[in-house]
DNA sequence: GCCGAAGGTGAGCGAGCGCTTAGCGTGGCC
DNA sequence: GGCCACGCTAAGCGCTCGCTCACCTTCGGC
């Protein structure tokens, strides 16, 4: 999960359940194009080249060109939600919880920001049954993200007023990265999710009590 | 200029040195049409039947679709900037300074979301001197937002280790507002403004030697 | 009361879109 | 070795796109 992942064009990553392999190379290529052009201005022509086909093989696996948009972005979606999963179910303190499930999150939306702009930026592009599904898993990240502020209110360990308000502006946060992040800027995916870590534990005053800016 | 603003469809706010008045028109149902459907989901007819007029009068006032994307852009960036040098400019401390910047600019991003949609997130649909110049506004901006936090830090009000990635991610919390925010939903606008503003004092130790999440 | 500019319309252009269809090559199975 | 299912392609259909063009209306200036 963390070893030699994506860069730069690559970033073939999680998509190893889809097969057939042609499927997968078209799915890996609508990706690429969908973010770097947006879903409606790319073309079914596009991903096809991309993919090294002719445009009618798409029809083959996939009824159509939003149904490439709708698995890319459930994947995305259960990939995104199994990382705060992970980080909010481990053991330790809210406050490592916390810091653990924004850095892998940020980590994720930087390293892997071709995909993360697609799942993030091109919901409005689904149809209604496509957005609902995905909508339901969004209110899911949300709340494995709310669940952990909650659990540091409880004990003491931040202090925050609103909690919602805030499970708001971290999530923002992160996925804002997948808009601006650039992979041959001065950061790497790891020193955003430092970064954001700290910035996050301190948003919900973590260590306003106990020195928390550690590791 | 926090007069009666906008507040759902209208939000005709600060478009009226466009003209003329057919002009403005079109670009007002311009903007709303690109912020509900995406700039390239957008067709030329919408834009024009929107604003009461057959699709080829819109040539008259603006050369092509892409044009009237670049004015809504510059007008839009220059009026962002705008709010954040007032609030910059003003005296007062630097947590007085980057909490007023904040508020002002959340609420500017939740109240005219049509607006500041289009404007931060149709970027790239931009051809590339068109790109490049709003760009330039947006260093711009930039350097304001870092100016107020460099100030706190230098006067020690604030405790900031990475100057350049605390504003980066200031503003993109602030910047994101225009996705989320729901003119439908539980927040008004100044309610975002007022808990952003606390939630970014936190995010650069300010009243970490004082208190400072008063009014 | 005539005239030209300004601002508008209806029809339609060439191009490119999402998607379909008829047919071709190829490899596994009997 | 004949056969057929599968994966794919070349060609192209129907449609809609951004944009243009020939023409029409309105109105202030003289």
């Amino acid at each position: 999960m963390s070893t030699a992942e994506e860069t730069a064009g690559g970033e073939a990553q999680a998509w190893g359940e889809v097969t057939p392999d042609a499927a997968r190379r078209l799915l890996i290529a609508a990706v690429e194009a969908f973010a770097e052009r947006g879903y409606h201005a790319t073309t079914t022509r596009d991903i096809a080249g991309r993919a090294g086909m002719s445009p009618a093989a798409l029809y083959i696996h996939y009824k159509t060109k939003e149904e490439l948009l709708h698995r890319i972005s459930r994947i995305g979606h259960e990939k995104a939600l199994e990382i705060l999963r992970t980080a909010s179910r481990r053991e330790g303190s809210p406050t490592e919880r916390l810091a653990d499930a924004v850095s892998s999150f940020v980590r994720w939306h930087a390293g892997g920001r071709t995909t993360a702009r697609v799942v993030q930026y091109e919901l409005d592009s689904l149809g209604p049954d496509a957005r609902a599904e995905i909508l339901a898993l969004r209110r899911q990240v949300d709340a494995e993200v709310r669940g952990i502020i909650e659990d540091g209110v409880r004990s003491g360990e931040f202090e925050v007023i609103d909690v919602h308000g805030t499970t708001l502006a971290v999530l923002s946060l992160c996925i804002d990265v997948a808009r601006w992040f650039n992979v041959d800027g001065p950061r790497t995916p790891e020193e955003v999710g430092a970064l954001y870590a700290d910035l996050v534990l301190r948003m919900v005053g973590a260590g306003a009590s106990a020195a928390a800016s550690q590791k």
